[in-house]
DNA sequence: TAGGAGTTAAGAATAAATCTTATTTGATGT
DNA sequence: ACATCAAATAAGATTTATTCTTAACTCCTA
């Protein structure tokens, strides 16, 4: 399930239906960030793919990424960090976000996912989604704190 | 109750706790983000007081900013939006979000608040704050779609 | 009310993202 | 396979958001 193949058979098919070019880096871009579990930024993303392809603009990735937003393959991740990081639109799914080192850990919650939402937003206008982001400290900074001290 | 006074008061203890100093520019910054209701960035913030201090700054608009959030008197809201936005900190509450205009409405969900956080974030590390954003297009700019067709 | 650490203003510097333009490339029809 | 051309890309300039540097200023304490 969820087999990349599949995906990728997806994302091919989005893009058609849209009427986009299949180009090498779109087809890069898109399968890097569907193997990277980091929600990576533009910057992140390009300088991860300057091996498969060298002349890569860093532009490239930040047009790239935001039309895939448009069309829905791709998700913005909610974060205050200076940087936009991305993540592969795949499931319904919430984040975890490190205050000390940044990293970001989904999670899933269906509880949640099957709530409704109170009283107060029946009138604000119309939903899209519902998202929850937990911060705190990660396992690995805390026992690095440990170790350190 | 949640006078503005005592709110103040609150601030000024907060910041002589810490040894900072209580300078115009601070006070006015704080009272202009807690009168605000709009979730504003350090530029509109800038803005909105060139009026009173026509000197202010927008390094110290940021600084201050930062300060202030060090001392949880100011929240950073997580958007994605490409200029960073602010809130004073009073209570618990969630944010929805207009896609469209970029508009932040603040709501209250006590079921959520009193709700555990799901069995797979027990392990992640220590947890700080979970928060909700809601994402969707609001009243004003649907009934602006609306009148316009 | 003078002194000094902490703050600020101003503008330079950095970082993130976007725009401009000339060149290249994927898709279509042949 | 091949020519065509709109769409996409690379490169570098530009804009926008934020932070840094430094000299001047101001709140607090004695």
């Amino acid at each position: 399930m969820n087999d990349t193949q599949q995906v990728m058979a997806h994302f091919e098919a989005t893009c058609r239906a849209h009427g986009l070019k299949l180009t090498h880096q779109r087809m890069e871009i898109y399968r890097m960030l569907l193997q990277s579990t980091e929600h990576p930024s533009a910057e992140t993303l390009h300088k991860q793919l300057a091996t498969r392809l060298p002349t890569l603009s860093l532009d490239t990735v930040y047009r790239t990424l935001a039309t895939f937003e448009e069309l829905g393959l791709v998700k913005r991740v909610e974060t205050m960090s200076s940087q936009a990081r991305f993540e592969a639109v795949i499931d319904q799914h919430h984040h975890f976000f490190c205050d000390q080192c940044g990293k970001l850990i989904d999670f899933h919650w269906h509880l949640f996912d099957s709530m409704g939402l109170p009283e107060s937003l029946q009138t604000v206008g119309r939903i899209r989604n519902k998202n929850v982001v937990v911060h705190g400290v990660c396992d690995q900074c805390l026992s690095g704190e440990k170790s350190r001290s």
